[in-house]
RNA sequence: GUGGCCAUAGUUCAGUUGGUUAGAACGCCAGGUUGUGGCCCUGGAGGUCGAGGGUUCAAAUCCCUCUGGUCACCCCA
């Protein structure tokens, strides 16, 4: 074969396709109940705006990136992931300035340059929200409820939500230089990627899956033990706004996620019936990114969920089993002169609103039939000489095998 | 980027210790009396055995390289 997709890249083929626009629209329907507006960006940009926002030493950025340089050598990469974009959008086009808060959801494609694995592609998809102009925890626990509500509607009820505080730039320096201190006691017990992050990134160094790392930290402390005041009261507000609401979460004082710009509340959603990429969904508070980004100081919150993944843990609970649309009528013509009255006939009921088909292989009756049957068309009418001179035919109904007289002129459809 | 496993019809897979024209099921196509599907029956098409090299009288089968897939590490959606 000489041609085939990329690496890390799939065909979303017909078959899978009802599945897709079945989650899309339960996406956008709970977007709209919670008043999200969708915003569609373009899927490359600048690199910078990812490097900026992102963070240069996150894994993403420093060797996940799909980049490259245009005709007119401008560095651009194919967008690994929809806040940035967003963000850029909200800035360039003062969104800020048309209203207070702005919030918007996006769904569409992301690119990370990795080794793929269960649940983890080169393309994937991505669905999430952005909320920005307040700092309220009010919005921080809607970032968790969105995606919550679409897998509940979409019949998924076991999931884990793990929050944690980030802190903000008041009290995550300090904090930064505490954990820093106890790592350095035992840095050469370290993974070598954790001996790397010490200096460049301690907190995730209690993020790391190492078991070894676990086990060495055991016993650190722990960002959200040392939050200041406001970041405190932020955290306590999150945590009694999803009690309030009956949403079950654990506080996992080691998550930090892997984007730098998160401040305050961080959060992930993770599946069980995925394999070892099992997180569903993750987000949190970025307070200080749009001013990063060259914006006004605007606080803002959001979340990002793969569509990929929704789609692995639905099929596993066997769910989404949505049959793909079928034919209300299929015709079949005898011979040449029903041939083409059954076409013309089939276009005309397609402009008037019902979906209809003909052969166009000039196949046998039987095979008409077995191909009406196939497609799952819910009636057939088979027309011939005698049935084009007396203008009437006979309905056949698929399911029951029932035959019933119908008029050619005015073909009437039982409902 | 590193590692394990895998690669045979459209699909899922068989294929003995290397040995004749590489099989099955499902799918597809066509028939089973003059114009009717589903079940059933009959027949048919469809494979450079991932690619290249090597060992051998002989390779789908053994060896090497590459490519692709898959899973895991790392990280993340």
């Amino acid at each position: 074969m000489k041609f085939r997709t990329i690496k890390g890249t799939k065909d979303i083929l017909p078959e899978e396709t009802a599945g897709w626009q079945n989650v899309e629209s339960v996406i956008r329907r709970v977007m709209r109940n919670f008043n999200y507006q969708e915003i569609r960006t373009p899927t490359f940009e600048q690199t910078g705006l990812f490097a900026r926002s992102i963070g240069e030493l996150t894994d993403i950025v420093s060797k996940e990136m799909y980049t490259f340089l245009d005709r007119s050598e401008e560095s651009i990469t194919l967008r690994p992931e929809g806040t940035a974009a967003t963000l850029r959008a909200y800035i360039q086009n003062n969104l800020g300035e048309q209203s207070p808060l702005t919030k918007v959801y996006y769904i569409g494609p992301m690119f990370r340059q990795e080794r793929p694995q269960a649940g983890r592609l080169r393309q994937f998809h991505q669905f999430g929200a952005e909320a920005l102009g307040a700092s309220s925890p009010q919005l921080d626990v809607e970032m968790m409820v969105l995606p919550l509500e679409i897998y509940k509607q979409l019949g998924i009820d076991h999931f884990s939500l793990k929050i944690n505080s980030v802190g903000c730039e008041k009290c995550r320096p300090a904090y930064k230089q505490l954990l820093q201190t106890e790592l350095r006691k035992i840095f050469t017990q370290l993974s070598h990627d954790s001996q790397v992050r010490v200096e460049q990134n301690p907190l995730r160094v209690l993020d790391s899956k190492d078991k070894k790392d676990r086990e060495l930290t055991a016993g650190m402390p722990l960002m959200n033990e040392h939050l200041c005041e406001e970041c405190t009261v932020h955290f306590a507000s999150v945590r009694s706004l999803l009690d309030a609401l009956n949403i079950p979460y654990e506080v996992d004082g080691r998550l930090v996620r892997g984007l730098d710009y998160y401040t305050k509340t961080a959060f992930e959603i993770t599946s069980t019936a995925l394999g070892s990429q099992d997180a569903l969904a993750g987000g949190g508070r970025y307070d200080l990114l749009v001013e990063e980004l060259g914006g006004k100081q605007t606080p803002g919150v959001g979340f990002a969920a793969g569509i990929e993944r929704l789609l692995i843990v639905l099929s596993k609970l066997n769910e989404n089993k949505i049959a793909s649309s079928a034919p209300v009528i299929f015709f079949v013509g005898l011979d040449e002169t029903a041939r083409i009255w059954t076409f013309l006939k089939t276009n005309e009921l397609r402009r008037q609103g019902t979906c209809a088909e003909v052969d166009y292989l000039g196949r046998s009756v039987k095979s008409q039939m077995r191909e009406a049957n196939r497609q799952q068309a819910q009636y057939v009418i088979v027309v011939g000489e005698q049935e084009l001179k007396t203008k009437t035919a006979k309905l056949k109904n698929m399911h029951t095998g029932e035959e019933t007289a119908v008029s050619l002129e005015k073909i009437e459809i039982p409902s």
